[in-house]
DNA sequence: TAGCATAGGCAATTAATTTGCTTGTGCTAT
DNA sequence: ATAGCACAAGCAAATTAATTGCCTATGCTA
């Protein structure tokens, strides 16, 4: 799933390499799933310190090289942007999908249905989450 | 605006009438634009406090009084439900617009354009927030 | 209008996030 | 290869946000 080299995509960023830099890279690479903040703390927590990795996920979401979506609790959760994104505009346009069971974010391989404003209104990004119950939990 | 007593709502939900229960819903009741936690803090602050701003809003919630919008920065946000949302299903299927300039939170009379979801998963609810420039912002 | 259930207020706790500062380390130019 | 610098990591502490417990006050029913 991971779209590229973790190496070769923080030197696209000019970010340095670090150990720590790499292993979050790799967490959240994984699969298609969004991972919260405390989630990644629990699973990181032994080997990078909590605020060294507030810092790596706000470095990546200013990159353009994660993007953040905030669940139903106003959790953050975080996902690989897709190679569009950059600096300076996040191209995370697809749904997302928040399993109200396992609480996990999926994001879903569907484009956001275009809408239109109205007059006065000027939008430059939509962000549509479904909530329900996931695949795997569907199956349990 | 509003679309019904406070009063009456709150006899309506089994709610005792308080000041502090009304007063919330007027100021939330204002105008079609979702209101933050904080800035209800900040308006309501000196009448009410803190804690039980918490415990009405969760209370509302609950009830499906208010629903809650959760903004980019993962802050609540709060708006009068539509007279169909029930404790144990929200409707509020409208779009929200968040403004980036402002911050509001804007319902739109826009439907939730329907998508359909990957096999496995099932969805009850989705949320679509646009995030732009209002009205407002955009005059100014 | 008495009594009770429950709401509000205050204090204190817990949790989440941010900031400052010091130490450590990746990277570039010798 | 390595010296030096810019910046990343770690730790401590400060903020900020949200929750909990407990006591007092008050709306509502009998």
């Amino acid at each position: 799933m991971m779209r590229m080299d973790p190496i070769k995509l923080l030197k696209a960023h000019d970010l340095k390499h670090t150990r720590q830099r790499v292993r979050v890279l790799e967490e959240i690479a994984m699969d298609n799933v969004a991972i919260s903040q405390p989630e990644l703390e629990k699973r990181l927590g032994k080997e990078i310190d909590r605020v060294t990795l507030y810092r790596i996920l706000n470095t990546y979401e200013d990159k353009g090289i994660l993007h953040r979506v905030m669940d139903l609790n106003g959790t953050a959760n975080y996902a690989i942007c897709s190679p569009a994104c950059s600096a300076h505009h996040h191209h995370d346009e697809h749904v997302h999908f928040n399993c109200t069971r396992c609480f996990k974010i999926y994001c879903l391989e569907i484009e956001v249905p275009g809408i239109k404003m109205p007059k006065g209104f000027t939008a430059n990004a939509v962000s549509t989450i479904a909530y329900g119950i996931c695949e795997k939990c569907n199956f349990i």
